[in-house]
RNA sequence: GGGCAGGUUCCAGAGCGGCCAAAUGGGGCGGACUGUAAAUCCGCUGUCUUUCGACUUCAGAGGUUCGAAUCCUCUCCUGCCCA
């Protein structure tokens, strides 16, 4: 650990740099030494976004642990690709931390910097990656390029090579992984910090995420069914609202089934990470973890 | 009692002589979604068969035709209007 709490704030806020839109809007972008220019698809302007650009802007917001820009290149790549590209979010990473140890924080408490971890599915840059990444000394590390079309056994093999490599005494950091059961995967492998859309976005196309498996709340079978969501969570929205009654509003189209279909969701995922951390303080992780995920696993 | 409009596959609703097992939408079923542009996208949905194909369907019964969901006759039913 070693990171603090700050302002009041329950729990740190992070944000992210905008290296996955380099990925996922590959179609309306153009990468440079000096950044990326983005075309916005609701009026066609220019946008040039700079690892200095984005410090600023992540110094603005505040969080508390702010994300190195870098370039995500997409499964599969060539090897001459992933190289050069981790060299440069390497140098892009030198800049980050440039810009962030010459210019002042705005809100007088300390911003953390997370570089993150390229180099695709090679062994040797991966590894590489990491050892650069590593000497930053950074208060935590990200393993990034994963997720991105491969296929899942490759994520938890790259996954479990960055971890190699990354410091202990650092959280590590997956980015954009994933299901409920890949999660237990990869924290096996070493893996402290998740983020994910899969839990609101799953969510909101009707997948529920529950102690006792996977629900289509689209499904007629829960037509009358009213149980709550999920009696096992902590959380009101999941122990108030029946199964039948989110069908109905998500039937409907009204939207507050979306939300809470989410908060079903995310209720779950920290549930489930909460779970997690204290099986490994009990020392009974592994053991618990295969019989959870077929558990979870399950289509209800 | 009279007039008009209709009865199509789970529902709504196209089709109005062969290209019709029958458009489209809904529903149902299955799948996808992994550092979020996108409350989205993709299949299947009469029966049998792996395919080719075969068979049974468009209110009911007859009929015309090489061929009918589509044309004709009668019957039943529904809606609206007038008495």
């Amino acid at each position: 650990g070693g990171l603090h709490r700050f302002m009041g704030w329950d729990r740190p806020i992070l944000t992210d740099s905008g290296g996955y839109q380099v990925f996922s809007l590959a179609s309306s972008r153009k990468i440079s030494e000096q950044g990326v220019v983005f075309q916005s698809h609701i009026d066609g302007s220019k946008h040039l976004f700079t690892p200095e650009s984005v410090m600023d802007i992540q110094r603005s917001i505040g969080a508390d642990i702010i994300m190195a820009f870098d370039e995500c290149p997409p499964y599969p790549s060539e090897y001459k690709y992933v190289k050069d590209s981790m060299h440069l979010t390497h140098r892009w990473l030198d800049r980050c931390f440039n810009q962030l140890n010459t210019t002042d924080n705005k809100y007088g408490y300390t911003q953390n910097l997370f570089p993150i971890v390229q180099g695709g599915t090679f062994d040797d840059l991966r590894q590489a990656s990491c050892e650069y990444i590593s000497e930053k000394d950074a208060p935590g590390n990200a393993i990034g390029g994963l997720s991105v079309g491969e296929p899942v056994e490759m994520i938890y093999e790259y996954c479990g090579i960055s971890c190699e490599h990354l410091p202990v005494k650092k959280p590590r950091y997956l980015m954009g992984v994933g299901t409920p059961w890949d999660l237990l995967e990869c924290i096996s492998l070493g893996v402290d910090m998740f983020d994910c859309v899969m839990p609101t976005r799953n969510g909101r196309n009707a997948m529920l995420f529950t102690t006792n498996g996977v629900i289509n709340i689209d499904n007629k079978k829960w037509e009358y069914d009213f149980s709550p969501l999920d009696e096992n969570l902590p959380s009101a929205i999941s122990q108030h609202y029946s199964k039948s009654y989110l069908r109905h509003l998500i039937k409907s189209k009204e939207i507050l089934g979306l939300t809470i279909a989410s908060i079903q969701n995310l209720a779950f995922y920290l549930w489930l990470v909460g779970e997690a951390r204290q099986k490994i303080l009990e020392g009974s992780f592994s053991s618990w973890k295969s019989g959870m995920i077929s558990q979870l696993q399950q289509r209800l």
